[in-house]
DNA sequence: GATGAATGAGCCTTCATTCAT
DNA sequence: TATGAATGAAGGCTCATTCAT
């Protein structure tokens, strides 16, 4: 995999997930982890650089979150209109669906970004998303010849107020360490409320 | 005024907010707060016990919105159905301008709390906040003889789920440092977006 | 009682003597001794100087002991040689049984002096009541006439060191926390094996 | 040496040492050890782990007076009894010059041991030669059918605390810091005061 | 005389990082 | 490349003591 580095010692991997998952960014010591893995402090450095560099790897299996949605909203907006309301219910469904599968088999990178990160990494990754899906939002509303962005009731602001508040909520299920039933049960729920809403603003009289 | 401490130097906990605002709980150091206030570091034992005592200091002001909501809500659900009906909107209104208010009078204490807490200390927080609400809606649900609560297709859990998501949506407010009159559009925006949601379900038939 | 203070409060030295048996006199914490006893930390300075001064009243009570024995063995020296003799084991055994009554009457004053001094406090009261002890032995010795004595088998060094072995023993009571009782028995044995020991040494011939 | 560390820098427990001893463990400062061995404090850290550690490191010699104690009176006691009353006061004098040796030879560690320890190590130390002479002692009243064990006026609880004394006299060496020679002459002293003791408790008739 | 508050000194300990081997 | 050792910096915290009120 070409994210990874080569001939990496597993071992350290999984003790470094779990001190900073059991401590947090900050009080995670290296010097834990390295004696936990068996061995010395310094092949730490060798390997990642240095502590940020260290859990910056581990993180870093969510960038595929993000690609994924980019390349899934891409290709339902490919579609002509009539295509995309045909199959919004059932993309939405499918493709949240994956999304979660996707968090969930990689959960301990998304649990450390959302829950043990440092500084405003989570807050940094939280408005990719969002910013991701807004890009999407906003353009299916200009498609459906929206009458609320029209009569400016509602604009790109407000589209990122509720999609901030959607994908926090989403992310709840990693914060909260739900199952990944409870996590998909907990999220149609969510989009079951949120369609609702959105169904409003989506006419175009 | 009761909550504080008499006699406190208020340039102390000037610096102790500012120094828990730019690092964070654990990285703060006591010391710094010290020397910034021009005080010896023992003084701060003396004032709070310690880190952790000066940090629940801070964010003591917060539980006023606790306070707060279980009031409001108790005051608005003691009147009678005809008259909570009537004014559910301008209640609702009024009730999150103050609401926001709260917040914004003790801005500080918010944001450490939202941003630069250790531990679970917001997630218990937010909890508190919503265990409160859910109470309360649960209540409405039931008095408005919700035809969606009767059949089961909601219960406690998911209004748990929504109520949790809007009040982390609310308190993204405070995370991202958005001013008194944002907030408020912002918050316009959601309750909007989340009456709509609600709507559905309070229905009777 | 002249070796005590007026008006003293006595929660303050039963606080006192809690904290410096349980810790010892490094790690005892005068503020932990006032907050207990639920006075100023500055009290206990007004009271007895500083901590040492807390320290050296709480063992006052064991200059009792100094007295006892030097007034008791002079008594019993200044009786002529023959009763000294016929009253040798009666006294002896009388004598010990006052000196453990003493100690357990105080037992915290001589708790805390042997257990819980710092520096040489125990060392410097131990030399003192040995100091007392071999002086009336070699009066006891020359009186006797003893042989060994005479031949320089044995002279003061001898005595010294015999009388120290003997009164750290008795102290082990206080550092064993044995009861009234068992110290009893154990001063006994010890008193049996030494008199033995020394019954060679009195010897004329 | 097996129970030195390796590549160990002689300065650092020299200096370490000197501090002990005049401050007693618990006054006695790292900071200050590190100071005047001219290394950092952390240097302290790598080497003993920690304050305690770095203590234990220094009493560690100690452990050869067990071990000794423990061989000598194996072997002494693997002789048959004819055998062992022939050398009785021979291996007795040898045997506690070695001992003495032993203690000397390692001074500073038995000095820090008595005197300087924190918490209950010496009088534990203490404990575990009684432990052995105890164990010895008994069997060598067994093997010499001593009257006074068989009709009960003395047991083991009397052995011990005269064994107490004894090795508490014993170490009294070490307290007041006596010479080797003046060591040397204390001992015999008090062997001999103890011997005769003893000797009535060996008749076995 | 009593006290609440302040404080300078000092404690043990941990950390991320560097560097010679 | 791997590592053991070293280290400067910093941390939270406790203490005996003083002093103005």
């Amino acid at each position: 995999m070409a994210n990874r580095i080569e001939g990496y010692d597993e071992r350290i991997i999984e003790c470094a997930q779990k001190e900073f998952l059991e401590k947090g960014y900050n009080d995670a010591s290296l010097r834990n982890i390295a004696k936990e893995a068996d061995v010395s402090t310094s092949t730490m450095y060798t390997r990642f650089g240095d502590k940020e560099g260290m859990f910056q790897y581990l993180i870093s299996p969510t960038e595929e979150l993000l690609v994924f949605l980019e390349k899934a909203l891409e290709k339902y907006f490919s579609m002509n209109v009539d295509a995309q309301q045909e199959q919004y219910e059932e993309s939405g469904e499918a493709g949240f669906d994956a999304i979660m599968d996707i968090i969930y088999a990689n959960y301990p990178a998304y649990k450390l970004l959302v829950s043990c990160s440092p500084g405003d990494i989570y807050m940094d990754y939280l408005e990719k998303v969002t910013a991701i899906d807004v890009k999407y939002t906003l353009l299916f509303l200009k498609e459906s010849d929206s009458l609320a962005l029209r009569e400016g009731r509602i604009n790109e602001g407000f589209c990122h107020v509720v999609s901030t508040a959607f994908y926090s909520a989403l992310f709840h299920c990693v914060e909260h360490d739900m199952s990944r039933e409870e996590a998909g049960k907990y999220i149609k729920e969510l989009r079951n409320f949120y369609g609702r809403g959105w169904s409003e603003y989506f006419k175009n009289t």
